[in-house]
RNA sequence: GACUAAUUAGCUCAGCCGGUAGAGCACAUCCCUUUUAAGGAUGGGGUCCUGGGUUCGAAUCCCAGAUUAGUCACCA
């Protein structure tokens, strides 16, 4: 890869701090005994403090007036303005440290180490006058360059590819990114001490599976070396968390990365991150209380208060939410009562309400898409939305009362489901008929059906106490809860294409095909970085390109020939 | 998977009807001892995403491809 003129220089730097006897990558601590935050908050109650401190941050932005300078150094917890003098921090004859050091061989992007004390300038920015200055890391790679005044802010870096792909950067020059993060593990620490509080055990169950179950989703697949057989990365927890429960656990949960080989958008990444929980002896109503005291906290523990801005709306956790049962909330949202409707009626509903089905939609379905239309892009507050059809729900139990529903609910918020959750179904020789179901219609599209999974049903039939699971989009909240738009805003790394990489090619490679020395840059000029990419040019066009080059950068060698030419490609 | 849009300097972006590639910041050199998105002067920096085509001539027009985003489809 050609280094731009900026790349270049850094690493002249880089090099000219160790003629001076500077390592711009030292290897001992440098152990600082405060940070910008704390500085910039205690030193306005009192201007006494910090008159020996010691911080350490990457700079972010200088200003140089011959013998004096400011400059910005950031940390973990934002930034502060220095002061240095170059009598100061050269108090003998030698003005090295600043004149050449400071002025000419640091950069914005470098990680300095300061100490000094702490002040206010004339124009009332509290900053640490600088007394000794080391450099801790040369950077050699320009940072883009954001500039801000009064809360506006010039020339942001917002191309999401390159913040995505590049997310250090993005930290470093888009504070609030950095935020968001602080506020996702908050998501995460919090629910982990609810669950802790109540007694549940926190379990880890295997992700590479020999069958993958607990969700209707393709997986990923792999291979095991030495047992030579296919594994699958989990799509869910559920099967093992209540083998778990089987054993004799009361409560068991797990955060979970799950893997899902599905399309990709602004909701989806391939591997997401959820919590499931089950706890033995409590039913779905039971569950509902629990994410509404869970969910609520962690608005509060995040936000001081249950309201949370997301979009254009004010959305409010706090508890008791609403309640709908699947057909309650179709009949309050279109007027339509469709509790005791059979299939051609619900077709016939669904016509009338322009909900979109086909024919192979049977009952369940047609009832789930009526919802989807009618309902979930109305439910902005904190809803659930219980009793489900059964034909969708192969894990819940069959409704304690009202036939052909199953004990499930969601919580819908700001129109997207947050959390799914059942009682769990306990009767294995129903669980096996219900799976056996599931494959049977899953065979119809996909080429790889899943396999019933018998393990699971042994354990059942040893007997699973009444259980309660649920299983909450981590992602989701997340994305709820820190007012982001997409989950990619809340994925330090979401998954991209993979950026293409050019074959390696190195100066000898191409000299060793016969190409002098002075024309290998001009070919990686000319777009040629390896020798693929020679064996595969137009010859006439490269030559044509070459020797405007030599032209253009004022060359001081011969004109290529084309014979030449010919020579390095057919070599 | 379909449609739409974007891709130009390290970054943010202009670039008209096809005629030698532009700005601001950043960078380099010089001046400047309390400045604050931007002090002054001068200068360097380009695979105009890639590959074809049309044309005397393409960043610009046409075709194909890559990547990203948005919408829809799929998918709990």
């Amino acid at each position: 890869m050609e280094l731009s003129e900026q790349e270049i220089q850094r690493r002249n730097d880089a090099e000219e701090l160790r003629k001076l006897g500077i390592n711009p990558y030292p290897a001992p601590m440098y152990d600082v005994n405060t940070n910008t935050q704390e500085i910039k908050q205690e030193f306005e109650k009192d201007n006494t403090l910090f008159q020996d401190v010691k911080i350490a941050g990457r700079i972010m932005s200088r200003r140089i007036m011959g013998a004096a300078s400011f400059c910005e150094i950031q940390d973990e917890k934002g930034k502060i303005q220095l002061y240095l003098n170059r009598d100061e921090i050269c108090p003998k004859e030698d003005k090295t440290l600043y004149n050449t050091v400071f002025k000419k061989l640091l950069d914005i992007g470098d990680i300095i180490g300061v100490s000094g004390y702490v002040f206010k300038t004339k124009m009332g920015e509290t900053s640490v006058h600088v007394k000794e200055l080391k450099v801790l890391c040369k950077s050699v790679r320009p940072l883009p360059i954001v500039k801000e005044k009064d809360g506006k802010v010039y020339d942001a870096f917002t191309d999401p590819e390159q913040r995505y792909r590049q997310r250090y950067v993005d930290l470093i020059v888009n504070p609030q990114v950095k935020d968001t993060f602080v506020k996702r593990t908050l998501i995460v620490n919090t629910m982990r001490n609810y669950l802790d509080e109540k007694g549940y055990l926190e379990v880890e169950t295997p992700i590479l599976q020999p069958i993958y179950g607990g969700a209707a989703a393709r997986p990923f697949k792999t291979h095991h070396n030495t047992l030579d057989t296919t594994l699958y990365l989990r799509i869910a927890d559920e099967l093992y968390l209540k083998k778990l429960i089987v054993g004799g656990y009361s409560g068991v949960y797990e955060f979970s990365k799950d893997f899902r080989n599905e399309g990709m958008d602004r909701f989806h990444n391939p591997e997401f991150t959820q919590m499931e929980l089950y706890v033995a002896y409590k039913d779905y109503f039971w569950m509902m209380n629990t994410v509404e005291e869970m969910v609520e906290r962690i608005a509060l523990a995040l936000h001081g208060t249950t309201e949370v801005k997301v979009g254009e709306n004010i959305i409010n956790f706090s508890r008791p939410w609403k309640r709908y049962t699947m057909y309650e909330a179709i009949e309050h949202f279109t007027g339509i009562d469709i509790s005791n409707m059979d299939e051609k009626e619900l077709r016939q509903t669904a016509t009338k309400l322009n909900v979109p089905i086909d024919d192979t939609m049977g009952k369940g379905k047609l009832i789930d898409e009526i919802f989807g239309e009618t309902c979930e892009g109305k439910l902005i507050q904190p809803t659930f939305i219980y009793d489900y059809p059964i034909e969708m729900s192969p894990l819940a139990k069959k409704h304690r009362s009202k036939n052909g529903l199953v004990e499930r609910f969601e919580a819908v918020c700001n129109c997207k489901e947050i959390c799914n959750a059942y009682s769990e179904l306990n009767d294995p020789l129903d669980q096996r008929q219900r799976l056996e179901e599931q494959l049977e219609l899953g065979k119809r599209g996909d080429s790889e059906s899943m396999v019933v999974d018998e393990d699971f049903l042994k354990a059942l039939e040893y007997g699973m106490p009444p259980t309660s699971g649920l299983g909450i989009g981590i992602d989701r909240l997340a994305m709820m809860m820190t007012n982001s738009n997409s989950i990619q805003d809340v994925l330090f790394f979401p998954q991209m294409k993979p950026e293409v990489q050019e074959a390696i090619t190195t100066d000898n490679d191409f000299i060793n095909q016969g190409v002098p020395q002075q024309w290998i840059s001009m070919l990686r000029k000319a777009g040629i970085g390896s020798l693929e990419n020679l064996k595969n040019a137009n010859i006439n066009k490269l030559f044509n390109d070459l020797n405007g080059l030599r032209k253009k950068n004022k060359l001081d060698i011969p004109a290529l020939k084309i014979e030449e030419l010919k020579s390095w490609i057919e070599k």
